[in-house]
DNA sequence: CTTATATATCAAAATAGTTGGATATGGAAG
DNA sequence: CTTCCATATCCAACTATTTTGATATATAAG
């Protein structure tokens, strides 16, 4: 069932007992939603995406050490070219590894800002975790 | 075409010419692979992944005004109930978000820790991008 | 021009994630 | 015990992502 704002209301009415505060409750958090623009919300997750598997986290961590060839990131992928040319593809799709073609070679590396930030962040928090 | 070792010397050879520098070096890239642990990388890829839909950024944003019960959440998300406790399953698994049960009632709040700082860093990386 | 090499792209199969209605669970109130 | 309500779980359809061999493209060298 859909949550349309009347049935959103009631059900915040038998939550907290009063009608108008409920209504104004409702208003609150359908306002901090609304005022969310969902284009950058789009981005950030992609960039999230874009972190949210082994082998690309692998592939940051490599080139932490510096700029690397496809070549050289798939040796020490341990991975076919095709793959790992693919997991490139979406890590500079979402802004977090730029490019530089060099002859018949492309190099990558990590952009400036914040990816080694968020890799130090979530090695915090999977600390805290396990 | 799996990557074995051979094929990895005799490509690196080829990019930079000595065959005992070429072993060396793809010794070095293998060796900063194999002392990931796969079991932390999947840790780390399950706390992004969990960031990593715009759904679920959401409910983070939501969280982030202070704690709040599911059918809360799901009046701020426009969502079914169903949809927002699967969700809610989610960031709790990946430990971004922790639960407190009141009665009837789940609440939930934002870990303490890094959450919020990998919000920031997103929006920062976001702005950058657009 | 031909050949070799590095990388990108394609295509199809396999796998994984998301959604929401239906149903189960569990607490609170009568 | 029964009913009501909040939440969780199940299930099946749907959608998205990943993988990899095959193929295309592009650069360099002969």
């Amino acid at each position: 069932m859909a949550c349309v704002p009347e049935e959103a209301v009631n059900r915040m009415t038998r939550l907290i007992g009063d009608a108008d505060k409920a209504e104004c409750k409702v208003n609150k958090l359908r306002a901090i939603t609304n005022k969310i623009d969902e284009k950058e919300l789009d981005v950030e997750a992609e960039i999230f995406k874009a972190m949210a598997d082994p082998c690309r986290l692998k592939i940051l961590m490599l080139l932490r050490e510096g700029e690397l060839c496809v070549c050289e990131i798939m040796i020490g992928l341990e991975r076919p070219q095709s793959t790992t040319s693919y997991q490139l593809s979406i890590l500079k799709e979402a802004g977090l590894i730029k490019e530089r073609k060099d002859g018949r070679w492309s190099r990558y590396r990590l952009s400036e800002g914040a990816v080694i930030e968020m890799l130090n962040l979530a090695k915090l928090m999977m600390d805290v975790k396990i």
